[in-house]
Parts: C-alpha cells; structure tokens; sequence
DNA sequence: CGGTATCCTTGAGGATACTG
DNA sequence: CAGTATCCTCAAGGATACCG
C-alpha cells in the first residue's frame, strides 16, 4: 500500500524543509488524510522519515526526510522516472 | 496496471534466454493467464520486451528482454529492491 | 500451445464527518 | 491542527472456460 503517494511525498520532502501536516497536504494535490497519514505512517515506520511532535496546543508536527535520505534522491529519481514511463502503461512514441 | 508482474517477468527475462509462454508462466508461480498476457503486450508495447512468434502449429511464441535492456539492470535492480523495502511495508528491523 | 472472453473478488484509495 | 473512524467505490488482478 502507499504506492501512490508514499514517492511523492518523499520527493517533495526532500526538496523541502520539515513540513507540518496541513502543508503536505497542499502541496499533494489531491491527497486525502486517511493516504496522508497512512503513507507518512508508513514511511515513518519504514525509518525514511522523521516525525516531529512539538507539544504544543493546538498540536505542531512536521515531518522530514531523514538526512542519509538525500543519499537515496538519485535512485528515487530513477524509480519514479523508470516507474512512470514502463510501469503505468505509458508509451511516449 | 501491471505492476505486481511486469517487474518480475523483466526480472526473470533478463537472466533467461527467449522463453516460451508457458515456461514464463510456470517461472511466475502464481501468475494468471490473464496477467501474463497482458503484462507481456504492455511491456512490448513499452518497448522493454520483443515478442517472437514461429508461425508455426501447434503455435511458438517466446519472449525476451530487449538487448539494450541489459542496460536496464542495475536500475530494475534497485527498483526491485527498494520497492520491495519501502513501497509495500517492508520493514526490516 | 498460446492465448482470449467472461465473470468475480479484493483491497487500495477516496469522501465525509468527527475529535483531542 | 493533526489527525481517526467509517463507509464506499472502482479497477487491478484472479478463476475458469473456451478457442484457433
């Protein structure tokens, strides 16, 4: 599960600052907060990203890519390239 | 569509020789008719596999990765593995 | 042998409402 | 604000039967 978002997420996250929930959702187009929260979830437990609970009230989370995580940008580069083009039925020519 | 299959059959094909439907088949335990079928003509028309058919009767048909598609390995390499790992809840420990 | 046709199941993902 | 709970939809994928 999570295939939908789980890559976008970590692709905008890695070209962002840690990012508090109502943000990613704006900027996923689309997302719901049931896939929102399950893929962050996931990709938490999956140790990729960080979650970051400040305590506050009202509540204050962000999340981040973990920092080895931009070593991991150039195969996910290639998986969401390669992914795209071969793998949703996409043809070009 | 296609994503359960289209990555182990390009996996399998890359380290096979043209390889008969059926022998496909029996090497993707599991996998339907149907799937395999469809699986095969989208990569075909991706452009990944090349379909070769010996007009002969009873029919032959084999299947094999493009030759420019050894050059592709080492990224389905990394496809594989890091979807297998992150994209599906695979966690280790 | 190498499929196609048909019908059916399941679960990923979505929508909406509500809450600490 | 950052979720959780609940219900629902739809299409990916499966099962089975049949065909050239």
């Amino acid at each position: 599960m999570g295939q939908k978002w789980k890559l976008p997420i970590l692709w905008y996250l890695h070209e962002a600052e840690a990012t508090r929930y109502n943000e990613l959702k704006r900027r996923m187009p689309g997302i719901t907060n049931t896939m929102l929260t399950k893929s962050l979830r996931e990709l938490e437990k999956s140790g990729l990203v960080v979650r970051r609970s400040y305590g506050t009230v009202p509540p204050k989370v962000d999340y981040s890519l973990i920092e080895t995580g931009q070593a991991l940008l150039p195969t996910l580069n290639e998986l969401y390239k390669w992914g795209e083009a071969h793998m949703h039925g996409g043809v070009s020519a």
